[in-house]
DNA sequence: CTTCATGCAAAACATTTGCAGCTGG
DNA sequence: CCAGCTGCAAATGTTTTGCATGAAG
């Protein structure tokens, strides 16, 4: 999708722009978030730190992801089950497809979405702000398989 | 939107067909949420069982809930700050609009909800078994007030 | 240097679970 | 009767918070 190398610097950019500090600890963080298209958990992201940084707390990841949120630099999928998952490689708003078999999540490009959001407007008269859309199915590689979960 | 009564007579035969005892607290709860068309929280639901059952728990009310969810009895809106909503009224999946001032939940009818989820699944190939859509914004009402928050 | 970030441990939450006693069918 | 339900309290799992130490700028 996004270049991982400048999705980085824009994040570095906006941190410093707000006097933030950057430490050894934030970037790696950063730089997870920025590389990675899996949309990756806290947990994810705690165990590729550490590999750099192993005294790196689970605590300083979720102040860090916080901040990003708070930044529009990372998108949050929240779960009620508390499997979040995080985008830092496209922080805007966007549907996703979620496979429940194998957990993949990717991010489909949908022409008619804002044909929808049009409609869901005018129909409640709403001033929508932003929207969440996920879509829930068994990816193509999962269907292949013979075998059903 | 639907007939609470006939929803909640709908809950009772799905209990009864699957040889669930329904007791009075489980009877409170599904009146409950087959009344209630603003989306009720755990909390609410539990607040409004107390009135006529003083004794009941709240794990109860969870157990409940979580059986009726396993019976595709209630639609659970799950957010990741803990602030869970349900419909008892419409179990089946369907979009909302939510506040974010006055925290209300609509369900608004989309016709163009159809066509987006096939192209989603033209386009990326999955075979989707359901969708969760919420678009967040300020209702009219809000709108209308002077004041903003 | 001064302020902010880190890391640890404890706290805070919503939700789940174990279990003794009760009760619907 | 007795399997399943209730209510209590304890356990769980994730995220947040307080605070002393450490390091970025």
């Amino acid at each position: 999708m996004s270049d991982p190398t400048a999705r980085l610097d824009e994040m570095l950019a906006k941190l410093r722009e707000r006097h933030f500090r950057i430490t050894p600890q934030r970037l790696a963080i950063l730089e997870t978030l920025a590389v990675s298209d899996g949309h990756p958990s806290v947990e994810s992201v705690f165990a590729e730190v550490r590999k750099k940084f192993p005294t790196t707390s689970l605590a300083t990841v979720y102040k860090t992801i916080t901040l990003l949120k708070e930044l529009n630099e990372v998108l949050e999928l929240g779960f009620s089950d508390g499997s979040n998952r995080y985008d830092g490689s496209k922080p805007t708003p966007h549907p996703h497809m979620i496979c429940t078999r194998c957990k993949k999540i990717i991010d489909p490009d949908l022409t008619s979405l804002e044909q929808l959001t049009r409609e869901a407007s005018q129909k409640t008269g709403f001033k929508i702000v932003t929207q969440r859309l996920d879509f829930f199915g068994i990816c193509p590689e999962c269907l292949q398989e013979k075998t059903s979960g």
